[in-house]
DNA sequence: AAACCAATAT
DNA sequence: TATATTGGTT
Protein backbone atom coordinates (compact mmCIF):
# COMPACT_ATOMS: atom_id res chain seq x y z
CA UNK A 1 0.00 0.00 0.00
CA UNK A 2 0.79 3.32 0.32
CA UNK A 3 1.72 3.84 -3.38
CA UNK A 4 3.41 7.12 -3.53
CA UNK A 5 0.56 8.88 -6.72
CA UNK A 6 3.44 10.74 -8.77
CA UNK A 7 5.01 6.99 -8.82
CA UNK A 8 2.17 4.91 -10.29
CA UNK A 9 1.24 7.84 -12.56
CA UNK A 10 4.83 8.02 -14.22
CA UNK A 11 5.05 4.53 -14.39
CA UNK A 12 1.05 4.52 -16.79
CA UNK A 13 2.35 7.39 -18.33
CA UNK A 14 5.44 5.73 -20.03
CA UNK A 15 3.34 2.55 -21.00
CA UNK A 16 1.22 5.10 -22.88
CA UNK A 17 1.59 4.23 -27.01
CA UNK A 18 4.17 6.70 -29.03
CA UNK A 19 2.45 8.71 -31.45
CA UNK A 20 3.20 7.02 -34.16
CA UNK A 21 1.89 3.65 -32.57
CA UNK A 22 -1.61 5.47 -32.81
CA UNK A 23 -3.93 4.41 -35.24
CA UNK A 24 -6.34 8.21 -36.25
CA UNK A 25 -9.68 6.86 -35.37
CA UNK A 26 -10.84 8.32 -38.71
CA UNK A 27 -9.24 5.97 -40.67
CA UNK A 28 -10.94 3.74 -42.32
CA UNK A 29 -10.07 0.35 -41.11
CA UNK A 30 -12.30 -1.49 -43.75
CA UNK A 31 -10.33 -1.88 -47.46
CA UNK A 32 -13.01 -0.63 -50.14
CA UNK A 33 -12.75 -3.67 -51.88
CA UNK A 34 -14.07 -5.70 -48.63
CA UNK A 35 -16.73 -3.28 -47.75
CA UNK A 36 -17.55 -3.47 -51.13
CA UNK A 37 -17.65 -7.31 -51.61
CA UNK A 38 -19.63 -7.64 -48.15
CA UNK A 39 -21.92 -4.54 -49.02
CA UNK A 40 -20.99 -2.45 -46.37
CA UNK A 41 -21.84 0.94 -47.29
CA UNK A 42 -19.10 3.81 -46.10
CA UNK A 43 -19.66 7.17 -47.40
CA UNK A 44 -16.71 6.50 -49.76
CA UNK A 45 -17.94 3.48 -51.28
CA UNK A 46 -21.65 3.59 -52.40
CA UNK A 47 -21.60 0.74 -54.78
CA UNK A 48 -23.77 -1.95 -53.84
CA UNK A 49 -22.29 -5.04 -55.40
CA UNK A 50 -23.11 -8.42 -55.24
CA UNK A 51 -26.73 -9.82 -54.90
CA UNK A 52 -27.37 -9.78 -50.74
CA UNK A 53 -30.17 -10.70 -49.02
CA UNK A 54 -32.05 -7.57 -49.78
CA UNK A 55 -34.95 -7.59 -47.28
CA UNK A 56 -36.67 -4.84 -48.40
CA UNK A 57 -39.93 -5.75 -50.36
CA UNK A 58 -40.15 -2.21 -52.18
CA UNK A 59 -37.02 -1.59 -54.36
CA UNK A 60 -37.31 2.17 -55.63
CA UNK A 61 -37.62 2.78 -59.14
CA UNK A 62 -35.72 6.01 -59.10
CA UNK A 63 -33.03 5.37 -55.77
CA UNK A 64 -31.91 8.43 -53.99
CA UNK A 65 -28.77 8.96 -52.09
CA UNK A 66 -28.61 10.91 -49.02
CA UNK A 67 -26.92 14.43 -49.50
CA UNK A 68 -23.85 15.00 -47.12
CA UNK A 69 -22.86 17.97 -45.82
CA UNK A 70 -20.00 19.14 -48.70
CA UNK A 71 -18.98 21.91 -45.50
CA UNK A 72 -17.43 18.78 -44.13
CA UNK A 73 -13.78 18.31 -45.72
CA UNK A 74 -13.53 15.01 -44.18
CA UNK A 75 -16.44 14.20 -45.73
CA UNK A 76 -14.68 11.04 -47.33
CA UNK A 77 -13.62 8.66 -44.84
CA UNK A 78 -15.47 9.97 -41.48
CA UNK A 79 -19.51 9.38 -41.37
CA UNK A 80 -21.34 12.37 -41.97
CA UNK A 81 -23.99 14.31 -41.08
CA UNK A 82 -26.76 14.06 -43.51
CA UNK A 83 -29.36 16.81 -44.35
CA UNK A 84 -32.95 16.36 -44.68
CA UNK A 85 -33.81 17.49 -47.97
CA UNK A 86 -37.35 18.34 -48.66
CA UNK A 87 -37.29 15.47 -50.93
CA UNK A 88 -35.86 12.93 -48.29
CA UNK A 89 -38.37 14.07 -45.91
CA UNK A 90 -41.24 13.84 -48.36
CA UNK A 91 -40.06 10.07 -48.75
CA UNK A 92 -40.18 9.67 -44.79
CA UNK A 93 -43.53 11.16 -44.39
CA UNK A 94 -44.90 9.00 -46.87
CA UNK A 95 -43.01 5.57 -44.88
CA UNK A 96 -44.35 6.63 -41.71
CA UNK A 97 -47.63 7.24 -43.01
CA UNK A 98 -48.28 3.70 -44.60
CA UNK A 99 -46.98 2.39 -41.58
CA UNK A 100 -49.30 4.73 -39.50
CA UNK A 101 -47.56 6.65 -37.21
CA UNK A 102 -47.82 4.54 -34.18
CA UNK A 103 -45.99 1.07 -36.12
CA UNK A 104 -43.34 3.85 -37.43
CA UNK A 105 -40.26 2.64 -36.02
CA UNK A 106 -36.54 3.41 -36.86
CA UNK A 107 -35.67 0.44 -38.07
CA UNK A 108 -38.74 0.13 -40.76
CA UNK A 109 -38.64 3.48 -41.53
CA UNK A 110 -34.93 3.22 -42.79
CA UNK A 111 -36.28 0.28 -44.63
CA UNK A 112 -39.43 1.09 -46.57
CA UNK A 113 -37.41 4.63 -47.42
CA UNK A 114 -34.39 2.92 -49.05
CA UNK A 115 -31.98 5.41 -49.39
CA UNK A 116 -28.58 4.31 -49.96
CA UNK A 117 -26.36 5.10 -47.11
CA UNK A 118 -29.52 6.04 -45.00
CA UNK A 119 -28.82 4.70 -41.35
CA UNK A 120 -31.17 3.85 -38.80
CA UNK A 121 -29.66 6.55 -36.69
CA UNK A 122 -30.30 8.72 -39.39
CA UNK A 123 -34.28 8.14 -39.08
CA UNK A 124 -34.50 7.56 -35.48
CA UNK A 125 -33.31 11.36 -34.79
CA UNK A 126 -35.30 12.89 -37.51
CA UNK A 127 -38.26 10.56 -36.04
CA UNK A 128 -37.87 11.74 -32.41
CA UNK A 129 -37.79 15.50 -34.09
CA UNK A 130 -40.78 14.75 -36.08
CA UNK A 131 -43.08 13.17 -33.61
CA UNK A 132 -42.68 16.45 -31.44
CA UNK A 133 -43.73 18.04 -34.36
CA UNK A 134 -46.66 15.99 -34.42
CA UNK A 135 -47.33 16.90 -30.54
CA UNK A 136 -46.98 20.33 -31.47
CA UNK A 137 -49.65 20.44 -34.14
CA UNK A 138 -52.33 18.82 -32.19
CA UNK A 139 -51.38 21.87 -29.78
CA UNK A 140 -52.48 24.32 -32.23
CA UNK A 141 -48.74 25.53 -32.68
CA UNK A 142 -47.17 25.61 -35.59
CA UNK A 143 -44.19 27.55 -36.00
CA UNK A 144 -43.56 27.83 -40.21
CA UNK A 145 -40.60 29.71 -39.84
CA UNK A 146 -39.14 27.03 -37.68
CA UNK A 147 -40.84 24.37 -39.09
CA UNK A 148 -40.19 24.85 -42.40
CA UNK A 149 -38.57 21.17 -42.93
CA UNK A 150 -41.92 19.69 -41.55
CA UNK A 151 -44.06 22.05 -43.48
CA UNK A 152 -42.63 21.11 -46.71
CA UNK A 153 -44.28 17.86 -46.62
CA UNK A 154 -48.31 18.13 -45.45
CA UNK A 155 -48.87 15.83 -42.60
CA UNK A 156 -51.45 12.68 -43.63
CA UNK A 157 -54.38 12.83 -41.88
CA UNK A 158 -54.27 9.39 -40.88
CA UNK A 159 -51.09 10.33 -38.81
CA UNK A 160 -53.24 12.75 -36.69
CA UNK A 161 -55.80 10.35 -35.87
CA UNK A 162 -53.60 7.17 -34.62
CA UNK A 163 -51.13 9.91 -32.68
CA UNK A 164 -49.88 8.79 -29.06
CA UNK A 165 -50.90 5.76 -27.52
CA UNK A 166 -48.88 7.64 -24.77
CA UNK A 167 -49.50 4.93 -21.92
CA UNK A 168 -52.71 3.29 -22.44
CA UNK A 169 -52.19 0.34 -25.85
CA UNK A 170 -48.97 -1.35 -26.66
CA UNK A 171 -48.86 -2.63 -29.88
CA UNK A 172 -45.99 -4.90 -30.33
CA UNK A 173 -42.90 -2.86 -30.72
CA UNK A 174 -41.28 -4.85 -32.95
CA UNK A 175 -42.55 -5.01 -36.37
CA UNK A 176 -41.39 -6.72 -39.86
CA UNK A 177 -42.08 -4.35 -43.01
CA UNK A 178 -45.82 -5.76 -43.30
CA UNK A 179 -46.98 -8.13 -45.93
CA UNK A 180 -49.89 -5.99 -46.76
CA UNK A 181 -46.98 -3.94 -48.25
CA UNK A 182 -47.17 -6.77 -50.64
CA UNK A 183 -50.92 -6.05 -52.13
CA UNK A 184 -50.36 -1.90 -51.64
CA UNK A 185 -47.58 -2.51 -54.10
CA UNK A 186 -48.78 -4.85 -56.71
CA UNK A 187 -52.42 -2.70 -55.96
CA UNK A 188 -50.52 0.34 -57.16
CA UNK A 189 -49.86 -0.82 -60.92
CA UNK A 190 -46.57 1.45 -60.43
CA UNK A 191 -44.52 -1.19 -57.93
CA UNK A 192 -44.49 1.26 -55.47
CA UNK A 193 -46.93 2.18 -52.97
CA UNK A 194 -47.06 6.01 -52.00
CA UNK A 195 -43.04 6.15 -51.54
CA UNK A 196 -42.00 7.96 -55.00
CA UNK A 197 -43.16 11.04 -55.88
CA UNK A 198 -46.25 10.47 -58.48
CA UNK A 199 -45.12 13.98 -60.25
CA UNK A 200 -48.62 15.96 -59.68
CA UNK A 201 -48.11 17.74 -55.83
C1' DA B 1 -29.06 -9.24 -28.54
C1' DA B 2 -30.96 -5.81 -30.98
C1' DA B 3 -33.72 -1.91 -31.34
C1' DC B 4 -36.33 1.77 -29.21
C1' DC B 5 -36.42 6.36 -27.45
C1' DA B 6 -35.87 10.42 -24.29
C1' DA B 7 -32.23 13.03 -22.98
C1' DT B 8 -28.23 15.01 -24.06
C1' DA B 9 -24.19 16.44 -26.79
C1' DT B 10 -22.01 18.71 -30.72
C1' DT C 1 -31.05 24.85 -34.94
C1' DA C 2 -30.34 20.44 -36.98
C1' DT C 3 -28.49 16.22 -36.50
C1' DA C 4 -25.66 12.84 -33.79
C1' DT C 5 -24.75 10.20 -29.80
C1' DT C 6 -25.68 8.23 -25.35
C1' DG C 7 -27.47 5.23 -22.08
C1' DG C 8 -31.30 3.15 -19.77
C1' DT C 9 -35.19 0.33 -21.16
C1' DT C 10 -37.82 -3.30 -23.52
Amino acid sequence: MRDDPSNWFSRWEQQLPKQEELIPISQTLITPKLANFFNIKTPHNHTQPHQHPQPNPTPSPQPISVELDSSDPARTRRRTRIIWTPQLHKRFVDAVAYLGFNNAVPKTVMQLMNIDGLTRENVASHLQKYRLYIKRMESGNVDPVNDQLFASSPVPPVLLQQSRPSSDNCFPRQHHVPNSMESAKTANGQGSLTLFPTGDD
